[in-house]
DNA sequence: CAGTGAGCGAGCTTCCGCTTGACTT
């Protein structure tokens, strides 16, 4: 017999707080919510007040059965899932489910794992708040409506498989609006002056002050004009003027700020950054991965109080509380900090170790003191001029946080500030070294990288820590969204130098505009998102999800019924539903782009039936008439900013490279890049070396050499007795392939050694556990 | 799984938010 059954949300979890408690307590897990709505025929009937159909799904049905069986066995049911809309449900479910009966069962929370914190909530036990429940289910109910009712739209209007919802859809109308901003973005270009003057000092030591002239000039003629107006004019030290300033460190670590550092620092994708944080939290060396929450339990802050006093100082320790600007923040959790922060850094692999200890680094750096800065500005007065020139200059005066953790911008072109100016007296005449007139540009918005669109919807209030990866990565499943590299092109500049009196002109160029792992919108995204937001404005208003956050809320303090606000939600969207089923027509984004200049004949793009596609001649009317040339645009490709050159170019390839052993050789690109063909193999160009618009036969065939020599090497052993059976040498090392399936080698094992019968006990032993495959 | 661009039709796809497996060809 138990005498107290806990159930809370995640097995690591269940495992430290049975540490904490004696032989009496029993703690399980619900791994999260045990049941759902029905995904076959909607899974709630409309017409009885919107009522839910709930079913354990598959994968839940162990953890139930054997939850119910733990129950049976128990005196008293403690349910301890999270503080939040989401951990209601869970625990309603679980006691409805487990036929929990209400004597008998206890509802806990509580925001830290600690001893105390326990203890304390099983203290202040209370019922389920069937208010906060029905916000969950009314947030539910919406979430299956919206999704559930607008997706087959785009099946019938646009294409199999598509997908709207409430965070995914705002998620892509973000991507194309800034796609759209860039494109309109018209650069212009001005001149920034800079002054370089020597400075000498009291014993004749020579240094250099840079100051910066206020204005900008528009023109090439007006910097000229400046230039040679500074030519013979007297600088003087009109002001010199000190301010002492102070840098604050971050909060603590949530789900977002750790994705956007691991991000900036490490350069790790949203989700390589969570599955890393989740192999921490399971071996117990950081708390919960998944929180909006900035808080750090008295647990922790007495800890970095000791560290940070005993390591840097009492002057370094500056303890305290972080408040949550995040909308809707629900804050069930601590904020992300290590377990125990006197561990600067821990055993594991090389990423969990660095990210560890960007964890440590910035929730110490959290409870130290501001740093302190003092900012200098020298102001230089130009004879014959109105203007001026500011030199800037900034000196750490206490390094405070900064001594352990500095926080990344994702602005990729900062500033480099001076630091100690050189010391200097007001009416002080300076001797320019040389005057600069540089040619800048103005920079289009950057576009999104994963962890600034998560910062993004977390701002908007849209979606949770818990679906911020998963959101990221449906929007690329669906081909909505391309995460991928753009290569910078090259513009001039102008830059005027004055020196000894002389102005002269000179031309310099400029990489710009390469971007790294930046989410680019692919077509069907833009085509889906216009449809979208032609159709259903509402649910695409970046405020939606805010505005009927307002409503949950209202039921949530029982101020509102839950079916009655879906009732009134439903009423105007479902008809918004029948009426785009009945009229909508998407838009297949063509474009006439001008005429082919070989053959005269019209160059459109268009959405096709596999993807964007470029079209040279008219469709054709009749059996006789030509038909027109097609070929598929290319990643990244968009069909509103496709230009004609651009289009006329996939026409070149495929293209023949002549006769190799008798067979053509052709070059083209597909799915995986490009490629060579021959004799029915495919060869890929190398990355970064070969173009397929520049290649030749010569190099055609070394690649095909070189991939016959890597095959020729992969086969480790054949056996005449089972064709179908062969031990290969593959990207993870040597392997066994038998009909098409292939199956792992144990480690122990020598592959040349292997003889008919190893390898069909190996497939034997490793069949049963062949699961179905996932695409 | 790299080429295609006719047309028909059955059966399928899809949401968000809790959680962790099982799995690398």
């Amino acid at each position: 017999m138990i005498n107290n059954l806990i159930i809370v949300e995640s097995p690591a979890k269940a495992k430290t707080i049975e540490k904490f408690l004696g032989k009496d307590y029993h703690v399980s897990s619900s791994m999260g919510h045990i049941r759902d709505l029905e995904k076959k025929d909607f899974g709630i009937d409309i017409k009885d007040n919107f009522k839910p159909r709930y079913i354990v799904p598959e994968d839940k049905k162990k953890i139930v059965s054997e939850l119910k069986k733990l129950v049976g066995e128990s005196k008293t049911v403690w349910l301890a899932s999270d503080e939040d809309r989401e951990g209601e449900a869970i625990a309603w479910h679980l006691s409805e489910v487990l036929k929990l009966d209400s004597s008998r069962t206890r509802r806990i929370v509580f925001h830290e794992i600690t001893k105390e914190a326990i203890l304390d909530a099983i203290k202040n036990y209370r019922t389920i708040d069937h208010n906060l429940v029905d916000a969950q289910q009314a947030r539910r109910i919406l979430d299956r409506i919206v999704g559930f009712e607008i997706s087959p739209i785009l099946w019938r209007k646009i294409k199999p498989s598509l997908s709207a919802g409430r965070v995914q859809s705002v998620a892509v109308r973000l991507i194309v609006e800034r796609e759209r901003e860039i494109n309109d973005f018209v650069s212009t270009s001005s001149f920034k002056i800079t002054g370089r003057f020597i400075v000498k000092d009291k014993n004749g030591k020579i240094s250099e002050l840079e100051a910066e002239l206020s204005k900008k000039f528009a023109t090439k003629k007006e910097a000229l004009d400046f230039l040679n107006k500074c030519a013979k004019a007297k600088f003087t030290i009109k002001d010199i003027s000190t301010k002492p300033s102070k840098k604050s460190p971050s909060p603590p670590f949530t789900t977002s700020t750790l994705q956007q550092e691991a991000s900036r620092k490490l350069g790790y994708s949203v989700s390589q950054t969570m599955m890393i944080a989740q192999k921490l939290y399971e071996s117990g060396k950081i708390t919960y991965m998944r929180t909006d929450s900035v808080n750090l339990s008295q647990l922790a802050l007495n800890s970095a109080s000791k560290i940070i006093t005993s390591e840097f100082g009492k002057d370094y320790l500056n303890i305290k509380a972080y408040k949550t600007k995040t909308k809707g923040a629900q804050e069930a959790h601590e904020a992300i900090r290590p377990t125990y922060l006197d561990k600067d850094t821990i055993q594991g692999n090389n990423s969990e170790k660095k990210l560890y200890e960007l964890i440590w680094k910035r929730t110490i750096a959290s409870q130290m003191s501001d740093a302190q800065l003092e900012k200098t500005s020298i102001t230089i007065d130009i004879s014959g001029s109105e203007e001026r020139f500011i030199a800037s200059g900034e000196v750490l005066k206490f390094d405070g946080f900064l001594k352990v953790y500095f926080e990344s911008t994702d602005d990729e072109q900062e500033d480099e500030k001076q630091g100690l100016l050189p010391p200097l007296n007001i009416g002080e005449l300076l001797q320019y070294k040389t005057i600069d007139a540089v040619e800048r540009f103005t920079h289009y918005p950057p576009r999104y990288t994963e962890a600034s669109l998560v910062r993004k919807l977390e701002e908007l209030g849209i979606g949770r820590p818990s679906t911020y990866a998963p959101t990221i990565s449906t929007i690329q499943n669906r081909g909505y969204v391309l995460k991928t590299d753009k290569a910078g092109k090259a513009r001039d500049y102008t830059v005027l130098n004055l020196t000894n009196e002389k102005v002269t002109e000179s031309k310099k160029s400029e990489l710009y505009g390469s971007e790294k792992s930046k989410l680019f919108p692919d077509n069907i995204g833009m085509i889906v998102n216009d449809f979208l937001v032609e159709y259903f404005t509402e649910i695409l208003d970046y405020n939606f999800t805010a505005n009927v956050e307002k409503e949950f809320d209202e039921i949530a303090s029982g101020n509102r019924n839950w079916t009655e606000m879906i009732s009134g939600f439903y009423k105007k969207f479902h008809p918004t539903v029948e009426s785009t089923l009945k009229k909508s027509e998407p838009n297949k984004g063509e474009r006439i782009l001008g005429k082919d200049p070989a053959t005269g004949k019209p160059v459109i793009v268009k959405m096709g039936r596999y993807g964007a596609v470029a079209q040279i001649g008219e469709n054709a009317t009749d059996e006789k008439s030509e038909k027109p040339r097609f070929a598929s645009l290319r990643k990244g490709q968009n069909l509103e900013s496709i230009t004609l050159e651009e289009a006329l170019e996939l026409f070149k390839l495929p293209r023949s490279l002549g006769m190799f052993e008798e067979a053509e050789m052709v070059v083209g690109i597909g799915k995986f890049g490009p490629y060579v063909r021959h004799k029915s193999a495919f060869y890929s160009l190398k990355k970064g070396v070969d173009d397929p618009y520049l290649i030749e036969s010569d190099r055609a065939i070394e690649l095909i050499r070189e991939k016959r020599e890597i095959e020729k090497n992969k086969v480790i052993k054949e056996y005449k007795e089972e064709p179908g059976l062969k031990v290969l040498n593959g990207r993870w090392g040597p392997y066994i392939s038998f009909n098409k399936e292939n199956y792992k080698i144990p480690k122990n094992v020598d592959p040349a050694a292997l003889k008919l019968e190893d390898c069909m006990n190996i497939i034997k032993n490793s069949s049963d556990k062949k699961k179905p495959k996932k695409k």
